[in-house]
Order: structure tokens, then sequence, then C-alpha cells
RNA sequence: GGCGUUAUGGUGUAACUGGUUAACACGUCGCCCUCUCAAGGCGAAGAGUCCGGGUUCGAGCCCCGGUAACGCUACCA
């Protein structure tokens, strides 16, 4: 047996190159906080370091792409306060800067891959590799593309091609022998490449994997620094080993703990409000956002003892500060690698901080910005107008808009005819149902009447039980005309919040 | 299952190169203020640093061995 050496021991980037760091995240829903936190990071340690940052979509994946979503990527991501350097709204040297017009370059590299030997195609569909992953699980052996094509004869494939079966294209791991890279906050962190898999590159839709394409891009943009979440430390070696197929040199890697639910899960929409929209939405500042983020994982050193005294700080101060003072007191080494918990209750005594702060003026603004926005009124407005009487019923009717809790009793929500148990089910289902539709009113009607031809409910009891759980009430404006008003991201969170609440209260009954 | 990462009160973080009773903030509880609720003020409870060994005069910090949680294990990122 060949020894096990890690024989890839690449050295890192050295320190005289520009500074030049991004983040590329996917348009396949709302923008995520996770996206903002990787974001605030990279962008501290360009600022810090007089260096580039640069926004890049990763739109490669055409299965999951929703095309509302890249604005509101660029939105959310200025609406807390960052800018980049680069990236598809503002143009740059290195563009483009999406993905989805940048296949070329994937291909033609793909064919540098294929060419020396680093890669090689492999003609198999998708459903057969299903096939193996199943059969392999069944057999209790790790999961892994069996290399059956990667001995392919010249005449074999030439036959296939032909043929015009389409293929994709894998890189070749070299055998016996393992890949170490340097994770500047972890240190050496080693792969034997047994447990690396020969990863797709190349789809056989001609679209680049995550893999190939962030190793393109981050080379030809000239990225010196890989700060990201902490799940991309197992596709490392890939990338690694991509670097050196490609004879390029390595950038420095930083590998960041990942945003956890309460339960200490990777942050996840199902138990955690994740979108940036919804936090927008709801009324919560950007500042309190960008600073709770700047608290999780450390990297702020707290005041010491002395300079609370000396300055007079109220103890609480250490958790409060700008993006400036990030820039200027946030340190990478400093940062803490346990996975912190996304406490929204932290966050909102934070937004509480803030919102105090601002004089009266200021506050009418924010609320005059948001909540209260001429936009936001003038979309509830034509929902009521032909059911008032006199103005000052507006409160009445509407309140549901301008409120963050809405607990309506059992008495209210809980259909006559149904059981609590299978109302509550419903509900789930109805959730799920309206996750998946896109926020318009006909997709949002029919996957409701789908749903509930499928299980039994009337569209009655249907859109009743709806009704009470998002206004509290069982009389309200017209039900999908008001959801779209309200924004998907706090209606899903009304009803997530719902549910929680339900199912705890139930199993204290027990 | 395999591989990797991580591990300080309920939560986020502190604790200089190992050095007295493990600190700050959020949350919780109590008291004060007050027409209520917040805010504010004062105070309290809550971890002996995942577990077990070792080194040392001395270990949250170093070493060894476990355990658990999380991540990855896709023609998703």
């Amino acid at each position: 047996m060949t020894s096990k050496a890690p024989v890839n021991q690449h050295p890192s980037t050295q320190e005289a190159s520009p500074v030049r760091v991004r983040i590329a995240p996917s348009p396949t829903g709302d923008p995520h906080v996770g996206t903002a936190y990787i974001g605030l990071l990279n962008y501290i340690y360009a600022r810090q370091r007089s260096g580039q940052f640069i926004l890049r979509i990763e739109d490669t994946d055409r299965t999951r792409f929703v095309p509302t979503s890249e604005q509101m990527i660029f939105d959310s991501l200025r609406w807390v306060g960052l800018t980049w350097d680069e990236g598809p709204d503002v143009g740059g040297p290195y563009g483009p800067y999406r993905q989805s017009e940048r296949t070329e370059i994937y291909r033609e590299h793909a064919e540098m891959l294929l060419a020396n030997g680093h890669a090689y195609r492999s003609f198999e569909t998708a459903e057969e590799l299903e096939a193996m992953r199943q059969q392999q699980i069944a057999a209790k052996v790790p999961p892994r593309y069996n290399g059956a094509h990667r001995h392919l004869t010249q005449a074999q494939i030439d036959a296939y091609l032909a043929e015009g079966r389409p293929y994709t294209v894998r890189l070749k791991v070299p055998e016996n022998q393992s890949t170490t890279f340097t994770d500047e906050l972890r240190g050496p962190i080693t792969f034997d490449h047994n447990n690396v898999d020969d990863q797709v590159l190349l789809k056989s839709d001609g679209y680049p994997t995550y893999h190939l394409a962030n190793v393109v891009d981050d080379h030809l943009m000239r990225i010196t620094d890989v700060i990201r979440a902490e799940e991309w430390i197992s596709s490392t070696p890939k990338h690694v080993l991509l670097y050196a197929a490609f004879g390029w040199e390595l950038p420095r890697f930083w590998h960041m703990p990942l945003l956890r639910n309460t339960d200490k899960s990777k942050i996840s929409k199902r138990k955690n409000p994740v979108s940036l929209v919804f936090y927008q939405q709801s009324g919560y500042l950007p500042q309190a956002m960008l600073n709770f983020l700047g608290l999780l994982g450390g990297g702020m050193a707290q005041p010491t003892e002395q300079e609370i005294v000396s300055k007079g700080l109220n103890t609480k101060e250490g958790d409060i500060f700008s993006l400036a003072e990030m820039l200027e007191k946030f340190d990478f080494r400093r940062i803490s690698l346990g996975g912190p918990v996304f406490d929204l209750v932290k966050l909102k005594w934070l937004n509480g901080e803030y919102l105090r702060k601002l004089t009266p003026e200021e506050f009418f603004t924010a609320l005059r910005s948001t909540i209260l926005s001429d936009s936001y009124i003038r979309a509830i407005a034509p929902l009521v107008q032909s059911r008032m009487e006199i103005l000052g019923q507006f409160g009445d009717m509407t309140g549901f808009f301008f409120a963050d809790n809405i607990l309506p009793p059992e008495s209210v929500w809980l259909p006559k005819k149904r059981t609590f148990e299978e109302s509550l089910a419903f509900i789930a289902e109805q959730l799920t149902a309206l996750e998946a539709a896109a926020w318009e009113a006909e997709a949002i009607e029919s996957s409701l009447k789908t749903l509930g031809e499928a299980k039994q409910w009337s569209v009655k009891e249907n859109f009743m039980l709806l009704r009470a759980i998002l206004t509290g009430s069982t009389s309200s404006p017209p039900l999908v005309e008001s959801m779209i008003v309200f924004g998907k991201a706090r209606t899903l969170d009304r009803l997530r919040r719902f549910l929680d609440v339900q199912k705890k209260q139930a199993n204290q009954r027990k």
C-alpha cells in the first residue's frame, strides 16, 4: 500500500497581492441572514485591508433558480448597509459577475482538465447514479461514485460521444493520497482521498457545479481570501485539487462558524425566520441587524474594565457597536468556532436599544419608511375601502397588518367540525403549500384549493382557518390579497409561530 | 455508516504567554420608580469550563483517550 503522506501540501498565497474577497449567494429564494453574516465578515475583512469586496451571483442551478431573487439579494444587502466594489449590478474589471453568463469559461476550463488528465467524462444517467447510491446505502457502504467511467477506453468514449449520449465531467481525484490545506482559523486539515469523491464539475446540461465555477471564478477574479461558512470544509480538498490541476496559486481559506437554530442545527427557515426581507418588513433596523451579526462568533473585543471606567461606559455598551466600530476593532483571529445560535430575543433587545436612541423625528421617519409607509398603506387601503363607513374603522379592520403577534384563541380559529389535531396537521400542510407557491393571487389560491381537495377540506373551511390564524378574526379583508400585501416572509412566519405555540401548548397539556 | 469540525451558565461572548471566590451582555426571578405596560435603577438565582486520565506548586487554557452536537457525504449551493 502506498504511503498516505500529505503530498498535496500547498502553500498559501503570500501577503503581497491586494486583498480581494467575495460572497457568492445563489438566487434560489429570499435573501438569507447567513448571506448577510458572511457578507459582513467579508466586507470587514476587505475594508480593514484596503481591499476589494466582490459580489458574485451563483446561478448555475437552473432547477432552483428564482428570477426575482437576485434583485432581492442586492436590495437586502444594501438595506443592511453593505456595498460591494464589483458585482453584476455595478460592473467591474473581472466580469461578468453572474455565473450563468460565464458558462463558456467553465466549459473551456473543463476541457483543459480533460486534456491534462485531471478530469474524465462520465456517461451514467442521474437515475443510474441514484440506483447505485441506494444499493450502497442498503449495503451499508459509504455512498460514493464507483469510478466506473474513469478508465473508459478512447474507443468507448468516442462511441458514446458519437451516440450523442449526455455526460458529466468529473474530477479525477488521485488515489492513495491525501490533501492537506490550512484553514486560517483552525490550522491544517487533512482529507484522505478515499473520502473525497470524484466530484461532478460540469453537469450534463452544460452548467458547472459550484466546485468548478467557484474555483475558476475565484482564480479569474483574483480572489485572495475565501471567507465562507463552515459547511464548505468538507469540499475544500476538491477545490484544492482543482487549483493544483490548473496549476494555480491557492487562496487563503477562512471557514466561519455556521449560524444555528435554537436547537443547534444549521439555521433553517422551518425553525427560524431567515429571510432578510422578513426582518426588514417586520421593522428591524438595519444597524441593529448588522450589530447583532457582528456579535455572533466573537470578533469584537469586549471593553476592558479600565475602558468601562475611564469612558464611563454602561456595561451593556460592549455589545452595541456600529459598522464603523467593527471596521476599527473587529479581529478575525478572535472568532470563536462554535456555531452561534441566532437568538431572536437578543436581536429584539438590540433593536429596541437602537429604536430608543432615535430622536422623535427619526423615529417617526423610521415608522413612515417601513411599517407605515405610503406604499404599504396604499396597498392595504383598497382592501377595506368598500367595507368601511367611517375612516375611524380602518384600525379595526387592518390591525393585523401592523401587528407582530396575532394569536387567536381556539374559539376563533378551530373549525367547529374539525378536531384540534387534524386542524393543526392541515395548517402544517397549508404552510408547506404556501412555501412552495409563487406569491401572487392565482398561485396562492390554486395551491390552497388543490390541497383542500386532496384533504377533503371545503374551500370555506380551508380559507377560514387561514384567515383566523393570519388575521386573528373570522372576518377580514379578502384573504389572498391580504396575504400578498402582508408579504410572503411575514405570512409564513405568522403561520410557523402559530404552529409552534399550539404544539407547545399541546405538549404542556400532556 | 464514513469523513470533518466544534465543545465555558438557557443564549451570545470574556478570562494576557497556565496563577486567587470563571467576567460582561441578553433572558429569567425579586424589589424600587409608576395610573398601566415598557424603559430606567437596585439585587438574586444560574456554569466550575462535555467526560475520564495525565503533566504541573497550580489547568477553562498544555498532552492522551473517550463522548456528544453539528456539517458534509447530490449532475444543490
